[in-house]
DNA sequence: GAGATGGGGGAGGCAAACCCCAGCCGTTCT
DNA sequence: AGAACGGCTGGGGTTTGCCTCCCCCATCTC
């Protein structure tokens, strides 16, 4: 948090107050009340500082509680790939924060209406069929047995046995559920919301 | 053209009439008239009606022609494809028409400095390795070589001579050409700045 | 009618990508 | 010491996309 990035929140919350159309409920918040805030507020759109949250998967965990609110994210300059994973995870807009503070106000309208909003360096899809649109593929459906079990704290062992494949193998799907969801233990595993993903990665 | 969709675009109009920070420099363009317009004024911004277009493949060659006017475009109810597609072709933004005006106006901002506009349908990529994202997929590289010769007036006897393949295959190549950039014809494809395209299926 | 073109379907071979599984080497934490 | 985490490699399987070619049909032109 440096003095730059709080003048931007100065900067942005000035801009959103004046804004008629738009009711401030909450700003300012910490990382780890940011579930508390929406929960309390529930409000139709948040605002996330990208380098403030716990981890990017913080947005799919936000987005599994409260389907309902809008999430714009902010980074700093994101990459068609971030971008994509923001949207995969759950978020309405990626915006970078170079963006132009009337601009992120106009995006917030947008996204309140669910329409998506990504920087200029996003390409956004590209090949014709639209195979890769039909849901998000987060996680594969061995991936998606082996995290439910995590979630319910089991060992690798026990993993192991109950899906009756080989220690190392479960190591490797567990390597690559974390490498997706963007956190890097069981610990940071236990505060999202698997349910959903799983749900998602199944039908 | 309906009424309906005349009433669309008076309404449209008049909001971005209304905007104090936009400039309306023309408007109600029939489609065999757009790319003049466009030339004469030099806009920030177009706002193109998917319905009126001579073919999807329209919104690529004004891309190619004018690359600094942002292009929006306004489709009925763009399905995720649809809505990729456009943005492959270069168009900056992708609207529903029951879009409300004023998130209509929001856009417009927004895609004049770049950034992307997408409708709640469409998903925006999926997959986390970033894969599809490098560049425009459009052409495979032998249908490339295959549009090259098409735009020189070949015949397919003659394009299957000089790429040493079947006659079958050559038309096999030219009808997914065809599909892929929205035409149904050599005509068609004469008016294209199909060169553009090949740099960007080769590079 | 013959020839060229556009549009639909399908088939086989090939290469790339992905997934599942498994092991190796380390480091880190408790 | 045991468990977990992370990087790297590999085999074997399926899936996908691309290239090639074939069949059918209709239209248009000469």
């Amino acid at each position: 948090m440096s003095k730059f990035e709080d003048l931007v929140a100065i900067g942005l919350t000035h801009l959103l107050e004046e804004d008629p159309h738009l009711e401030l409920v909450a700003n300012g918040i910490p990382p780890s009340g940011i579930e508390a805030a929406i929960g309390d507020h529930r409000p139709a759109v948040a605002v996330l500082n990208f380098g403030s949250l716990t981890s990017p998967a913080q947005v799919f965990q936000l987005h599994q509680s409260f389907p309902e609110t809008r999430l714009v994210v902010l980074a700093n300059r994101p990459t068609a790939a971030e971008c994509n994973q923001m949207l995969s995870f759950g978020a309405t807009a990626c915006l970078s924060k170079e963006t132009q503070g009337r601009d992120v106000v106009n995006a917030v309208h947008l996204a309140s209406r669910g329409m998506h909003v990504l920087p200029r360096s996003a390409a956004g899809g590209g090949s014709l069929d639209g195979s890769q649109l039909e849901g998000s593929d987060l996680l594969t459906p061995r991936e998606a047995d082996v995290l439910e079990l995590l979630q319910e704290g089991a060992t690798n062992a026990q993993i192991a046995q109950a899906l009756s494949i080989g220690l190392e193998t479960v190591r490797t799907h567990a390597r690559n559920i974390y490498r997706k969801l963007g956190v890097s233990s069981r610990r940071d595993l236990a505060r999202l919301a698997g349910a959903a993903a799983l749900a998602e990665a199944r039908d």
